[in-house]
DNA sequence: GCGACATGAGAAAGCGCTCTCTAGGGCCTC
DNA sequence: GAGGCCCTAGAGAGCGCTTTCTCATGTCGC
């Protein structure tokens, strides 16, 4: 009925009917589905012919109602509203985790937050035993599911470290976003740049305030050639084009003396590239640029392209993936950190 | 057992529980879930006190074993192995489907197949019972998966029309690609563009066929006054920038004289634009583009902006969803086709 | 050649929920 | 004031599968 009057979507085989055909019972129909050995070869043959012969497919809702496991997996993902659409590193985490599952032979369910009440049902979704785990991407730290995901009665591994990941009893995979930005601004330090500017990502994801912390960082220990850091010297952004846009020409205005920005996208790098061209800048002659991704979109069609810090997408996914699955056989949380490398191009 | 030894994540509280604590039998229980309105406000209350101080979350296995009903629809998406991630137009629509069927009340499950055996897996999948219904994204038309999904035993829909539709009891939403290309192809004309290129998406989805249809429309239709349709107008790319880019050089090659090219997608006429300023010619003045798509992200930030063919991203979600849930509650499958607009900017 | 033992297959008890069917009141009607 | 109704709540039968427990074989050792 609820598959409406359509032919051919009756109703499917049951276990009961392969059992009759084969001229045994239940069991053993389920041993063979379930590749038991304890089944002597010939009632084997006979049940699998059945199979073949009624087109016999397990109902997983049945089996999970008794096995207490789904074989699925949440992928939850943090989505401020509007923006999720146009982050493309954040769609090749999603896939590649996706990827990842599906090659572990879980079903990835992707969930969304966003809308109105999305966060009272994904956190329902995911109490509610449709999945056996979930891995959670992307989290800010207002999402209001935040608080439901510190509390679910199954593993979570959390990609990029959560806000307050010290009381969390989830795991968590990060990429070294501090020792990443560290890595871009010594770069332009080592090239004899002196202001050097940077565009924050959204500073309500964790890992824009590390890539933020990683620029200080750097800025404070070479305070003796650099001179005191410039508050003027940061700008805030939020990892997309127009962000990027926006914060470069504020810098421009504020510091026209700036001979170096490190961006916290490559998306905001693009858009600051942009902006500095439209200004009349040469990159990386006059204004040196680093981005944050590497992402192939962009980072190698800018111009020039684009210097950046490259963050292993796929080793990503697979290590969130990897972490779960051990979680789901008992396993403690994991937390780890991934490393990043600048991939050097001709921005700076 | 399968969700491992740590705390909290026991066995949650069942029907039987919540019915013990409220003093009334199990159905009675259901029904106050189910908000039938067949229960007396004193036991309903009851009965509401019992759940929350138990925390009770209704086992969605259990009940869809007996409703024969799960509530997610499948969202498949066909990945040309390496690729999906590069399109940036399919992450919108799918993001949009997803999105819309959350707010439908339907959990969206996304399958990308493109791994090796994943049509299988997938295929058993969407058979096995684990979704009422399923959404098709993006098949390409060596899909492996493409055969079992003509004959699913529940209902689906196609965004974009599959290869021989004409056969498959199966609902289609498209955009009107060709309708879309002629748009394109027109407005150049108009400009009194003569010699006007084309670099196609890759011929295996339908909609870069469409697409190169509705550009050899207009060129026949003008035959008068552009003479007769010059193939090497012709240059195939598979919707990617870097596709753009060598399309772009093979048609610069070829005919040097041409003065106007219509690309398959944003993606690739940025890439054409790039190639195009490299070789030292100016856009629009020397040689106008157009592409297909109208991303924000892309189309809004070339330099110059670009001209493109705008696709309803939340529309296309939006009319998928509803048409699929028609056919969830017993309607006949939706074709449908969806307006396009031509956008124009600055690169034509 | 008899008991001990694997070994293969069946019977049956659920998993947690929905939903029909049934029973028991209270209230209305005549 | 008795019969009939409606309304609420309980009993119980499954949904399709897994899995223990049990039993009937065939096999081996001594």
């Amino acid at each position: 009925m609820a598959n409406g009057a359509r032919s051919g979507w009756g109703p499917r085989p049951t276990l009961d009917a392969v059992a009759e055909l084969a001229g045994v019972s239940r069991a053993t129909v389920s041993r063979v589905v379930n590749e038991s050995s304890k089944v002597g070869p010939e009632v084997r043959a006979r049940v699998e012919d059945a199979i073949r012969t009624l087109g016999y497919v397990p109902n997983p809702v049945a089996r999970s109602l008794v096995t207490r496991r789904t074989d699925a997996v949440g992928l939850v993902v943090g989505e401020p509203s509007n923006m999720v659409m146009t982050d493309p590193y954040l769609s090749r985490l999603i896939l590649a985790t996706s990827r990842e599952l599906g090659d572990a032979g879980r079903q990835p369910v992707l969930l969304l937050t966003g809308g109105e009440n999305d966060h009272a049902r994904i956190a329902a979704y995911l109490a509610g035993g449709h999945v056996d785990g979930a891995i959670v991407l992307s989290v800010h730290r207002t999402d209001p599911l935040l608080p439901a995901l510190r509390s679910l009665p199954i593993p979570v591994m959390f990609g990029g470290r959560p806000w307050g990941d010290d009381v969390v009893a989830a795991g968590s995979i990060d990429v070294d976003q501090r020792e990443g930005a560290r890595l871009a601004v010594e770069h332009l330090v080592g090239l004899g740049r002196r202001r050097i500017a940077t565009i924050t990502g959204s500073l309500d994801q964790r890992a824009a305030v590390e890539r933020l912390d990683g620029y200080q960082a750097v800025l404070a220990a070479h305070r003796d050639t650099l001179g005191d850091p410039d508050p003027a010297l940061i700008a805030h952004g939020d990892f997309t084009r127009a962000g990027g846009e926006r914060a470069m020409r504020e810098l421009l205005t504020r510091v026209p003396s700036l001979d170096a920005v490190f961006a916290a996208s490559d998306l905001t790098a693009a858009g600051a590239i942009g902006v500095l061209r439209r200004a009349g800048l040469r990159v990386p002659e006059d204004v040196a640029v680093i981005g944050f991704d590497d992402l192939e979109e962009i980072a190698a069609w800018t111009e020039p392209p684009l210097t950046t810090v490259h963050q292993p997408v796929s080793a990503f996914g697979r290590r969130l993936v990897a972490a779960l699955l051990e979680m789901l056989s008992g396993g403690e949380p994991v937390r780890e950190m991934l490393p990043v490398r600048l991939v050097t191009r001709a921005s700076a």
